[in-house]
DNA sequence: TTGTAAGCGTTATCAG
DNA sequence: CTGATAACGCTTACAA
């Protein structure tokens, strides 16, 4: 169990810098003892203390990731993307949940810095707004310290005026579309309920929403705009409000959750769906095909999110990326489903958790 | 970013030895000499490298956790009750997601092994029959190295004879009282969709199914016993294995994806859920609230598993618990709902995602 | 091609 | 109570 290289070199009849080397592979080695290092190592089931090999080169293998919740479905998709993708390239994930709090996201990125991982990706709970945040975004554009530059992405959401790629979903685009699609199913007075506003996606999507009923000439008025944050029983709450309001006759959920809590609050009102009040949400998420009514949604391709966000950081780690950050905006897609269409999709998704 | 120890020390114009004494508190320190230095700690915002303490000191702070999916809805609960209950007692947590190979598993082991974490949670694949299995157990409960002994605890199977705590449920009970209540229903015919054999739990489900039936005198036929993967399709595709067959009434399966497959494939055959083959899961995750007919299963405390197992862990690290491993069985319940009984309860689950 | 030796940033030991 | 200094296990100049 965990043997050093000092007892493979014993072993090998060599010294530590060639089983270094045969580790590494990055100085040439000749066969003859290239061979019995291997066998060494083999032996002894050696593998290199990352502590010690990472503080000497500054190197890790490993990427760090910070999601906001273990628990949102949503990010089951992105961490299979990004593990499936990385570990393909001798990369290990290192996964951590800043449970929906920024202070948690800082002290782990800072752990990450000083574990020196050799990327990170990241959903950030910055708002963008405060004037703290603009500093800190700059810091995550600068990640590293004088041995090593720790190239960041971001995930739905930019990072500030910071040099970071975003991979992202057309937010505002495809709430555009959806809200778009609420008004063609005859809808006048569509609420909405947004997720926490301090997230960029949350933000583009209201916007997207605001947009569509201003082209169609449609009143937006301050008391249909609520705000839950992403989890199933705020959308419940939130509805609740909507229901005693009890004027708008579609809801569109910024999240798959919070539209399922809101289905909830709409049957237990004894109203139907969508006749009566139709809903949409967003993210096309397992247990948006599993609900009935079905969920209408917008598909956002979570997996690829993950693997598109993995292998740029990987190309940024070893320098095949270089220069100012981009944005790179996944296609998103309407799926119609019966909780606005009666006609719409009521097909059980068995693929994806 | 990213200061060493040194330039505090240099800052506060006190020795490197007496900023370490200040950041492990270990050592006492004069208050005027503590003053200095953490106003210099502050001022650059100093943390210890992780890899250079833990190098030397054999202690990291962290607990790494092995999961088979990130994908599989029950471990969100899991994993937020360990990250509560560590994160609380001053440890990060590192997640990996063995993709459910026992090779990724065993790899991820060993490099938290080396990466010295001070404590290993784990959902094990190893069957335990495999000849080496018993060995990979054996270093599981001797985990470490001359420096340091590494405490393990085990999620949902004993550890083969290995001196390793674990946390389960009663599976086998809970399979038997699920049984039970299917034949309860006036069933005679059931069949079980187990999980991968190869796990614990899964032929512990299996056995508490087949001494239910035995118990009521029922015939247990090979035929009736199908093997899913614990994904929905596998479920899915086992059902409709069994519908072909054409001769059960009720389907016990070893979880709840599954068990969701199984009642889209009934759905999809033109049967009546219950009336015409009842369908029951295993885990009382949120889907199975959603579904129609909501689905009938035995709850697992998941959040209550993750906080037991790090606590134990957390408690084996400061050596507060000694002596050889324990089992810790967490009670389970009997959830009854519309798939095996239409006065069952059929309330969404919005706070548990 | 191989080996020697100097660090990486800490903590632990041991004088003072 | 404080500060040199060795050591943790590895990589990487540099010397042989």
């Amino acid at each position: 169990m965990s043997n050093s290289i000092t007892e493979v070199a014993a072993l090998a009849g060599v010294s530590i810098s060639t089983v270094s080397n045969v580790m590494t592979g990055k100085k040439a080695v000749s066969k003859e003892l290239e061979k019995r290092v291997q066998a060494a190592i083999h032996q002894l089931g050696y593998t290199a203390n990352p502590m010690a090999s990472g503080l000497r080169s500054n190197r890790t293998n490993t990427i760090g990731v910070i999601i906001t919740s273990f628990q949102r479905v949503f990010f089951g998709q992105v961490l299979k993307g990004i593990q499936d993708t990385v570990v393909n390239a001798g990369y290990m994930v290192c996964v951590f949940d800043s449970n929906n709090s920024l202070s948690n996201e800082k002290r782990y990125v800072k752990y990450f810095v000083n574990s020196m991982v050799d990327g990170v990706i990241l959903l950030s709970l910055a708002n963008g707004v405060d004037p703290e945040d603009e500093a800190y975004f700059k810091m995550l554009g600068s990640l590293g310290n004088k041995h090593k530059r720790i190239p960041v992405v971001g995930l739905e959401r930019t990072l500030g005026s910071a040099d970071v790629d975003a991979i992202m979903s057309d937010n505002r685009l495809a709430a555009y579309i959806v809200t778009q699609h609420l008004i063609e199913c005859g809808h006048k007075r569509i609420a909405h309920i947004a997720g926490p506003l301090t997230m960029e996606m949350c933000q583009l999507r209201l916007l997207g929403y605001q947009q569509a009923m201003k082209d169609a000439g449609l009143e937006t008025s301050p008391k249909w705009i609520k705000k839950g944050n992403f989890s199933p029983i705020s959308g419940y709450i939130e509805m609740g409000e909507l229901i005693r309001q009890g004027d708008c006759t579609a809801v569109f959920a910024g999240n798959d959750p919070m539209a399922i809590g809101a289905i909830k609050a709409i049957k237990e009102s004894g109203q139907r769906i969508p006749e009566d009040i139709a809903v949409a949400g967003f993210d096309n998420t397992f247990p948006s095909t599993l609900v009935s009514p079905s969920l209408t949604t917008i598909n956002v391709p979570t997996y690829q999110l993950g693997v598109i966000a993995a292998n740029r950081l990987i190309k940024r780690i070893n320098g095949e990326i270089v220069g100012p950050g981009q944005k790179v905006i996944l296609k998103t897609q309407l799926i119609v489903r019966q909780s606005t269409d009666v006609k719409g999709d009521h097909t059980w998704d068995l693929n994806s958790w």
